[in-house]
DNA sequence: GGGGCGCTGTATCTTATGTTACGTATTTTG
DNA sequence: CAAAATACGTAACATAAGATACAGCGCCCC
């Protein structure tokens, strides 16, 4: 079973013509970058013509050259999404659970890989200051973390909201939002168009919308401010929503951290009055 | 210092237009490998027109899109050659996220280093045997935890409910409760004495309870028939449930390929009545 | 509420990329 | 050793890619 094209070359390079194998090794010795060059670096790097390349990827099985570099860009997508493949942590082999929480971990590394201090600082930056209303919503199986950030959210600071039960509910609540005021929402496959045309909405009367989705991006991200892009496959007939939980308590510590000294009165307060 | 074109964009994404936010946003999101497609691929996967992109990549200090792609090559081939940058990610040094991240990988590592597979497999064949009902509640924090575990195990099998509203409401369920029933509590400190009281009163009429607590257990643990005891400290003014949560994760995409003959039906079943 | 500015998309154009045809060189085989 | 077949490169071609000009629209500020 050939699986990489890295595979195939190697398993057909003998039978190639001398030009067509310094492609090749061109190829194989800085694997797949060259390949995603054009044709004519290609060719310059490996020290032939153009249409050798082309005769090159030809006998490889593709029918043109823009198919062999799909095909590479696939592979290096599978590549990258899923370093696990690439540690091999032969210690966690026959174990059942250990898949899903390699998987998971995985998730979580990746998916702070893509999200740079300054972007999580700024959107708790924003989550901070109490300019307005803070509103959360989330999909069927988000929903709860919408509920999670907002049970936290809602006791270091006024105005917290969480979008509870009906659509038609929330909808309602749209007449209270503003410029000034921050949506939270929490939506992952399959996209709900309920939670779209939603956020439309309260786009076009100007709230800032933060956006919890995952690495396809849900609609929303066209009308959001910020977007988080969380890692959600695991080996599971679900889809995990773990690493977009821990980006939340991320925010959750960052905004606490923030409001440090209003939140830590508002606490007490809120002690004295239990 | 900036190095790589992530950090760039990052940097520069809050003063750029929506457009070409958008399109931050997209390529941040799967990087960078949308980057390296055409621009007519680049622009619909951004749902953006090609101008939008090439505005885009001439904000970012690049004289046309080959150099832009050139770029991302270099980036990725550096990357490529020295595979320890992404299992020690060295930029992620003296940042502010890190810490929270690094700590709730820990916990998790931690809190299944003392969970044995047969454990789990125990609980989820407990869960997935249909003999009486399954309840899920939580605790202030927790609950949308219970709240994330009841809305898929509620796809998969029938009669799974989850307790919410006031003490009143559950403790009137107890009337439905007994010795065939499951119930899933979620309780981490400060453990809430309402339930408690709801726990024990569910453990005198033969109910079992599945416990998620955190390492120094809940007083629940006393009545409980399992218990999974998550680490839940990181650098933060707040308890992590993140560790519960993937636990949670882990025995949901168990319980669903134990009942996957019968849970599949079910889910065709679902579909068919929207 | 009106004027100006800036952003975005459509349509057009230009460039350069991939492709093909053909002639020459090289190797293989009878 | 000769003839045929194969491989390779040069050069011309077609296509698709990136770039640009311009008009419409929305937004913000006055």
């Amino acid at each position: 079973m050939i699986s990489s094209i890295a595979e195939l070359i190697s398993d057909r390079i003998g039978t190639m013509p001398a030009g067509e194998r310094r492609a090749a090794q061109t190829l194989i010795a800085n694997y797949p970058l060259t390949g995603l060059k054009t044709v004519a670096e290609f060719s310059a790097a490996a020290g032939v013509s153009s249409p050798t390349i082309l005769r090159f990827v030809a006998r490889l099985g593709f029918q043109n050259y823009p198919e062999f570099q799909s095909a590479l860009q696939d592979e290096l997508a599978a590549q990258l999404q899923s370093p696990a493949s690439r540690t091999l942590n032969p210690s966690s082999a026959g174990s059942a659970v250990s898949p899903m929480l390699e998987a998971t971990l995985d998730n979580m590394r990746e998916t702070f890989r893509h999200l740079t201090d300054k972007q999580l600082a700024d959107i708790a930056a924003r989550l901070a200051e109490r300019r307005g209303k803070t509103f959360l919503i989330g999909g069927r199986f988000t929903d709860p973390l919408a509920r999670y950030m907002a049970a936290h959210l809602a006791i270091i600071q006024p105005d917290v909201y969480h979008l509870a039960g009906q659509e038609s509910i929330w909808r309602d609540r749209l007449i209270d939002m503003g410029k000034r005021d921050v949506l939270v929402i929490f939506d992952i496959r399959r996209y709900q168009d309920s939670l779209v045309r939603f956020a439309e909405k309260a786009h076009q009367r100007g709230v800032q919308i933060i956006l919890f989705t995952d690495q396809w991006l849900s609609p929303i991200a066209r009308f959001a401010r910020h977007v988080i892009a969380g890692r959600t496959a695991v080996p599971s007939a679900w889809d995990s929503s773990a690493a977009l939980f821990v980006v939340a308590e991320t925010l959750i510590a960052a905004v606490t951290r923030q409001l440090e000294a209003a939140g830590a009165k508002r606490i007490r307060d809120l002690e004295s009055l239990r």
